[in-house]
DNA sequence: TTATTTCAAATCATATACGATTTATAAAAA
DNA sequence: TTTTTATAAATCGTATATGATTTGAAATAA
């Protein structure tokens, strides 16, 4: 492309300022600054970004449709409270639709993308090994992102994919992944492998990869429950 | 409550003129005077609406997120264009949502609710008969939200809303029932309701209402099938 | 005291005005 | 002719200013 003077002029990497407003929320929402039950102030923030309220305000909008801030009309808006049940519904979702997705990627996934699975999964036997459950997190979401690649079915993923982030927030804030549930975690991806590799049906690959998922909810709950027991005792 | 001077004055029955912009954004859209593709002129309309462009450009932004309208920065709003693949994607992943949600429904399904699904599903014996298709695809809609409304899981039934509200747009354009399709319809439903009677196996009751489902895309594939080998003989 | 009303401060919602970007068109150069 | 550049019109993006609504605290009445 030739340079003439408006493309230098717009080459200074800009991005609109709203969307500018909206990384920083969400990266604040998503790293704890803003909690659960805060409340954010239009003017306020406006001043803090050097903007003036309207890019904030369609950041906001932004955000709500992602379920990230609930919005009051004259009222404000604040951070979705974190809510233990809406996070097992969600994670029961996800189960059905990648459940779903994966069983009919499994139908066209090419041959020679079975070892890529094999090397995530490798790469999280090593976020295990250090601790690093940031990393295993990512490496887990990139795993399967792969596997229902193939689905063919645009707005399966992208329905995936929004569900993703919403859980994104409690997945950052750590209280997602549990030692003795990801070992197990592992095991069940080298499952999924084999199954892909062997063409397996459609109706056992759906089933395997929905207990796979739902099997963290239910890992979850066991571990609340023993939780509650000690308070107990 | 008591009136106040405040509580008086507020109740002219006001509605945000961003929701007012919204309203009449949509409805147009659904009843085809804004056909995909068209471009929505922000400034123009305000000035049809009385208003300025904010709260236009904010019904829009809403429009965006329910798959309504395309925005590109810069350049505009456009009505996404009706897409035939996409339409088929969507109904797919309804499938797989209220096939999950009725499941766990049944089982918690209360047996003096059972005789409105019946009526529901004579209402739309008569809108068959009177071909009223915009009465059956309400009524259809009707039956199954309350199908699924004892699923117990709030992320679940908010994303098969919004996924329905995606179908409206083709829905209400008149694209969606085949009266072939309809009756057929009316009899699975018949076995439906059976089935939430009988407290059949929640796997039993998946496979069918997804099967259901799945067939309106079946007939609308086939009958797409028969059309253009019409037009090559 | 307790409930109600009034009032002011905080904050949201919208209008107006202007600058920024795209897009289409016309002029100029190769 | 074809490609490139300049220009203008249309439209979007944002700032500033002002009106509208809520909220909470103080004042008043029961």
């Amino acid at each position: 492309m030739i340079l003439n003077y408006h493309s230098i002029m717009k080459n200074n990497s800009k991005i609109s300022k709203q969307q500018y407003a909206y990384k920083v929320i969400k990266s604040r929402i998503l790293d704890g600054r803003y909690p659960p039950g805060y409340k954010i102030v239009i003017d306020q923030l406006a001043r803090e970004l050097r903007t003036s309220a309207i890019p904030v305000r369609e950041a906001i909008r932004n955000l709500e449709a992602d379920g990230l801030i609930h919005f009051k009309p004259y009222s404000g808006a604040i951070v979705t409270p974190f809510n233990e049940k809406e996070y097992l519904e969600t994670l029961s979702v996800l189960a059905v639709l990648e459940g779903f997705a994966t069983a009919i990627s499994a139908q066209h996934f090419p041959a020679d993308r079975i070892n890529e699975l094999t090397e995530i999964n490798e790469r999280m036997k090593e976020a295990l090994n250090d601790f690093d459950f940031l990393m295993f997190g990512n490496c887990n979401r990139e795993f399967h992102s792969l596997t229902y690649q193939y689905c063919n079915n645009h707005f399966l993923t992208e329905n995936i994919k929004s569900t993703w982030n919403r859980l994104d927030r409690v997945r950052k804030m750590g209280a997602a992944t549990k030692p003795a549930r990801a070992k197990k975690s592992i095991e069940e991806h080298e499952v999924i492998i084999d199954m892909l590799r062997g063409a397996r049906s459609f109706e056992e690959i759906e089933a395997y990869v929905r207990t796979h998922k739902l099997n963290t909810v239910q890992a979850f709950l066991e571990e609340k429950n023993d939780r509650e027991l000690r308070n107990y005792t």
